[in-house]
DNA sequence: CCGCGATCGTA
DNA sequence: GTACGATCGCGGC
């Protein structure tokens, strides 16, 4: 280690930390949408110094007025406008944060942090002349201050350069001696603070000049002694040279404090958990947890009780019947609900009390609460309920009445929040920690079964308890957002619905499977073989890596223009870019586009698939997830039946695997064109709406609108444009987006085609432009339901990251509308089924798409019921007609 | 063993 | 140009 890391004294350039956190973090959040990027980005350095220092000595200091350097320089730090209100807000955060932990601040009436600090740093030396300091910045100018026993720590050096300025780190950067670093700017400039520098001046003349003279004023006091050359690019800059030395050069001023005043004193850990809390750092709560475990609250666990007695038994009841809401949670052995064993229940009431049911003893109490789980007037919460109502089927207990779920009204509030377990909104939330699941099962070695009973209680209890709690904390937030239709009426109904979709699970044909899989090995192996022969290597084909070498290094293959990957600028090997090789004639271009087709199928679909089929049921049973999504729509996993192939023969071959059960059929039913339904309905645009009630080809229409020919003059290529275009709307369209998409010849070409459809659709432009003004003033956007998704890259000053807003800004109500419309259809075909044909079971939804398995019998009787439906215009009093599509088939290949 | 990046399947 | 999830390779732990 070059550095002995104990220094007695801190000194923070707190301005210069704070606005880089800003802009760097420019688009975090809390989940109420409160900026929180530059507290979180300072936070993250103090407790780094801190933690790495452990200082005696601290301060931060504070830019106040730039009065002084400004009388004297107009333009000085002129390219720093005023400060933003996103960063305003987050001001009394910060400053109560500092407080908390006990650091010093200083702030000296016209000057800036670094003369400050130089203050600071002077006086304390005055005071103890052996002092340690190290001086907390990103910014060069501080570096004049380096000395022996001064270094500069720049917090956010990365992990493996040296984040330590001392003099020979300056020297090798700047070749310069510290004390010179003033001498060095003013003749270089430093464009950070708008400081132009000496004309004809780089750094190889300053470092030529500083090695032989001490500063500038001997510069220029020696001009004859210097080279011709030197002299005439010096003449006559000496005034403006020296002028920018004074602001570069930081000044002193005697302050009068003793070393006291810079202790650091003692930290207040519930102010920062409060503060941490509010921001929603849990990742800091997290790691105070770990420093002071004290500091969080506890569960009450002294009412927690096993349910193993007739006694507890009627005490527990008398509960549900006084309370009549209570939180479940239940114990199993498999995070995959349909596979999953119960072992362990719980139950608990607004009282702070829970009561556990163990399984593994007698099951009958449970049994014994059946009318209570059946009768809808009784209320059940939980945290991710679905999943307790799968398992409890399964065990024979029907669970009706379920009002709400603490991860949903979570994710409601903020759908881009991916952090939704218990134990993360319990800290933040509710400010404490809870037990987790890897310490009462070793790290998840012992079996939940095998977890000793008074463990598993207090667990178990917990959970529900925590559960509830969040609940009764997130409702009013809910509300006070206008958030409580989408999640009463759409979110909190749907919950039953996907539950029996997982629990129904879809057929799968292993022999189709099976069979394919087979032929496709031997393709993908004579393929393989053919590219190792074209390439005369043998590689990796599925290695990205491997696969760019073999094209453009070793067989040198030449593109109009190189392709490369958006992280690490590597060369790309994506599908457009063997298309282009295969068209210039290789050969190995061809092979490589469809080996990459049927490996995709093999790997994703035709493999995994037939191993998780569940043997108890025959079929696969995918996880219906109602939170993973930032827009509202449903997303599909393991399996994700959402992403099964539908173009292509091979492609359909797939979905052919896809069937009815024995005596069964499948009904299909689709929405067309809702997305764009959704615009026109949003932008009231008269001639989209008259083209759907008209029930029109919409892409034609949009095709005769824009090249302004009649509708029975558009040709494939008119139409597939439109098509393009159209899509491009609902995406939030860019000139850049619409060339590569419609493969068009510059970006100006798009904008004009852009231009040309906003000119015959200008309430769309409208609607668009309203769209994205209001979610630059409210910092969020709302489907038709009321449901929100914030938009803070709408308040970046980046112009990438802004485009991304505004698109987010229009595709999200689009989107996330067509979302709530197929939702509500669900709901309602759910209880109409239920009622009229309970045999037919909803199996899968894809987004536009809902299909249902039920007796053959049954299948007109079942479109007839979807065709109604989902006819839901009246429920949101939507102003576009929707148009189903129904179609019917043994098995997925066979609809249209 | 985990996370990330590249890639590719869907609406 | 939006929204997802799964696979593979690869580098770091």
């Amino acid at each position: 280690m070059l550095f002995r890391k104990n220094f007695d004294l801190v000194l923070v350039d707190g301005s210069s930390q704070f606005y880089r956190a800003f802009h760097q973090l420019r688009t975090l959040m809390n989940s109420l949408g409160i900026p929180t990027g530059a507290v979180f980005g300072f936070s993250n350095i103090i407790r780094k110094i801190l933690r790495e220092f452990s200082p005696r000595y601290i301060a931060i200091a504070w830019d106040s007025h730039e009065k002084v350097r400004k009388e004297k320089f107009a333009e000085y730090k002129a390219k720093r406008h005023q400060m933003p209100d996103d960063l305003k807000v987050q001001i009394p955060y910060l400053r109560r944060l500092i407080d908390a932990y006990g650091i010093p601040n200083f702030e000296l009436e016209g000057l800036e942090a670094d003369d400050v600090i130089a203050s600071l740093l002077y006086k304390m030396k005055s005071l103890k002349p052996d002092i340690r300091t190290v001086i907390v910045t990103s910014d060069k100018d501080l570096m004049q201050l380096v000395d022996e026993n001064t270094f500069c720590y720049d917090p956010r050096a990365d992990e493996k350069s040296n984040p330590f300025y001392g003099v020979k780190e300056v020297k090798e950067k700047f070749f310069v001696e510290p004390y010179q670093i003033p001498d060095y700017l003013a003749l270089v400039g430093d464009t950070s603070d708008n400081i132009p520098g000496a004309k004809g001046v780089g750094p190889e003349i300053a470092k030529n000049l500083l090695s032989r003279f001490r500063t500038v004023e001997e510069i220029f006091d020696s001009l004859e002694k210097i080279e011709p050359k030197y002299r005439r690019i010096l003449i006559g800059q000496k005034e403006s040279v020296l002028m920018y030395k004074s602001l570069t050069k930081l000044k002193v001023f005697d302050m009068d404090i003793n070393p006291e005043n810079l202790e650091l004193k003692k930290i207040d850990y519930d102010t920062i958990i409060e503060i941490f809390r509010e921001l929603e750092f849990s990742s800091y709560l997290k790691e105070i947890f770990e420093e002071k475990p004290e500091k969080f609250s506890k569960i009450d666990k002294t009412k927690f009780y096993f349910v193993d007695s007739q006694e507890r038994f009627e005490e527990l009841k008398s509960k549900i019947e006084k309370y009549k809401l209570f939180a479940i949670d239940t114990e199993t052995t498999s995070t995959n609900p349909v596979a999953a064993e119960l072992v362990g229940v719980s139950i608990a009431f607004e009282d702070g009390s829970a009561y556990y049911f163990d399984l593994r003893n007698s099951k009958d109490y449970l049994l014994g609460l059946k009318d209570y789980f059946l009768n809808p007037e009784y209320k059940k919460v939980g945290q991710n309920i679905k999943y307790d109502i799968v398992v409890l089927k399964n065990f024979g207990l029907e669970l009706l009445g379920v009002s709400d779920d603490s991860m949903i009204l979570a994710w409601i509030i903020n759908p881009d929040r991916t952090k939704l377990n218990l134990g993360e909104l319990t800290l933040i939330y509710l400010g404490h920690k809870s037990t987790e699941y890897d310490e009462i099962t070793a790290g998840g070695k012992i079996p939940f079964q095998n977890v000793p009973r008074e463990k598993a209680k207090d667990y178990s209890c917990e959970d529900a308890l925590t559960s509830l709690k969040l609940v009764q904390n997130l409702k009013p937030i809910a509300n006070q957002k206008g958030l409580i239709l989408p999640y009463e009426k759409i979110e909190m109904e749907i919950v039953p619905v996907l539950a029996d979709m997982e629990l129904s699970g879809v057929k799968v044909s292993k022999e189709v499977l099976h069979s394919f899989g087979e032929t496709l090995k031997k393709i993908i192996n004579e393929i393989s073989q053919e590219i190792y022969s074209t390439a005369g290597v043998r590689f990796n084909i599925d290695s990205p890596q491997q696969l760019s070498a073999v094209l453009f290094e070793k067989l040198k293959i030449q593109l109009e223009e190189v392709k490369r990957t958006k992280k690490t600028k590597s060369y790309s090997t994506d599908n457009e870019v063997l298309q282009d090789i295969a068209d210039r004639g290789y050969k190995i271009g061809e092979l490589l586009l469809k080996y990459r087709t049927l490996k995709k199928l093999l790997s994703t679909y035709i493999m995994p698939i037939p191993a998780i089929i569940n043997p108890r049921t025959g079929r696969v049973h995918p996880s219906f997830n109602q939170t993973k999504t930032a827009t509202g729509r449903i997303s599909c996993s393991d399996p994700n039946l959402q992403n099964i192939p539908a173009k292509g023969e091979e492609g359909s071959k797939i979905r052919e695997a896809f069937c009815s059960d024995e005596g069964n059929i499948l009904v299909s039913a689709d929405y067309s064109q809702i997305e764009l339904r959704v615009m026109a309905h949003f932008s009231g645009d008269t001639l989209l709406k008259k083209a759907f009630e008209e029930d029109l080809d919409i892409h034609t229409e949009v095709a005769s609108a824009i090249l302004k020919v009649p509708r029975e003059k558009v040709g494939k290529d008119e139409r597939r444009l439109a098509k393009t275009v159209n899509f491009g709307i609902i995406y939030g369209i860019s000139a850049h987006g619409l060339k590569t998409q419609a493969k068009l010849d510059s970006r100006e070409t798009a904008q004009k085609i852009i231009d040309l459809y906003f000119e015959r659709f200008q309430a769309v432009r409208e609607w668009r432009n309203k769209t994205i003004a209001e979610a630059e003033r409210n910092g969020f956007v709302r489907t038709i339901s009321g449901r929100i998704r914030y938009v803070p890259e709408l308040r970046s000053e980046d112009k990438n990251i802004r485009g991304e807003g505004e698109r987010k800004a229009v595709n999200t109500p689009i989107q996330g509308t067509s979302a709530d419309i197929m939702k509500v259809a669900m709901i309602n075909i759910w209880n109409r089924l239920k009622r009229e044909e309970p045999k037919a079971k909803i199996v899968m939804q894809i987004h536009d798409q809902i299909i249902v398995e039920c007796p053959e019998d049954k299948a007109d009787s079942v479109s007839k019921i979807l065709q109604e439906e989902m006819r839901v215009e009246s429920f949101f009093g939507f102003s576009v007609p929707l148009k189903v599509k129904v179609s019917i088939g043994r098995n997925w290949a066979e609809f249209e």
